[in-house]
DNA sequence: GCGACAG
DNA sequence: ATCTTGTCGC
């Protein structure tokens, strides 16, 4: 899947879900991880250019010192539609990639992979794309429902469970705090891709790639049309 | 037909 | 996603 052959339509985008979601890897198939990144998207509420900001921050995956970031703009893609976001995003945060000064072993993404209703989220998309591991790491549930109970500390997790099968996990990252959503992006398996998103946590909400990655998405926005 | 619906 | 001040709580 080249960035050129991107579908322009909400159309053509669904019938290009169920041959790319074949191709993406729910195992570990990753080398080491020295270079870790986050990767998320920026967009104005009301929008008819239809424009996506989108930033990957690098971070040394040991000491998550800064290693670099890069942004891209895009328009005239498609509109936010639940189930195709990635067909949205990943044309710019491509455009990102590709101007990262490292080259990441593994990539945070703002948003599901695997937890989603045609198993293509916007991680696995991004994955598929650039064939490099991702993890997904949503803020809210797109399909599924949560099994047991959370119990309100840090750590507490309970799987995402959709059509009778564990598509997640979903984790309190912090006492007092809604949970986030881990699912598998590309090339990582679910107990890796949780572990990383523990690993990868400061005792806020979100973990450290995704949470540069949005702030650095909204600069994108902020200095590329200022308000 | 009605409700749900990542960002 | 974004628009926004104060406010409650550790």
């Amino acid at each position: 899947m080249h960035l050129a052959d991107f579908p322009a339509t909400a159309a053509a985008a669904r019938l290009l879900q169920p041959e790319l979601a074949a191709r993406v890897v729910p195992q570990d198939e990753i080398g080491p991880v020295r270079v870790v990144a986050g990767a998320d998207a920026s967009t104005l509420r009301f929008d008819p250019t239809r424009t996506v900001h989108a930033a990957m921050v690098a971070l040394d995956a040991e000491n998550l010192a800064a290693l670099g970031e890069a942004g891209a703009t895009r328009s005239g893609g498609l509109p936010y539609v639940p189930g195709l976001l990635g067909f949205r995003e990943v044309p710019p945060l491509a455009e990102a990639f590709a101007k990262l000064p490292r080259r990441p072993d593994l990539i945070l993404v703002d948003g599901h992979g695997l937890a989603h209703p045609r198993s293509l989220g916007v991680a696995c998309l991004l994955g598929v794309t650039l064939d490099v591991p991702t993890i997904g790491v949503a803020k809210s549930i797109l399909v599924g429902t949560v099994q047991g109970d959370l119990p309100d500390m840090a750590g507490a997790q309970a799987p995402l469970v959709w059509q009778g099968r564990i598509i997640g996990i979903a984790l309190r990252t912090r006492r007092g705090a809604n949970p986030v959503y881990v699912s598998i992006g590309h090339r990582v398996s679910l107990p890796t891709a949780l572990a990383w998103v523990v690993a990868l946590g400061r005792g806020r909400r979100l973990p450290e790639p995704t949470r540069l990655a949005h702030a650095a998405a909204t600069r994108v926005r902020l200095g590329h049309d200022p308000p």
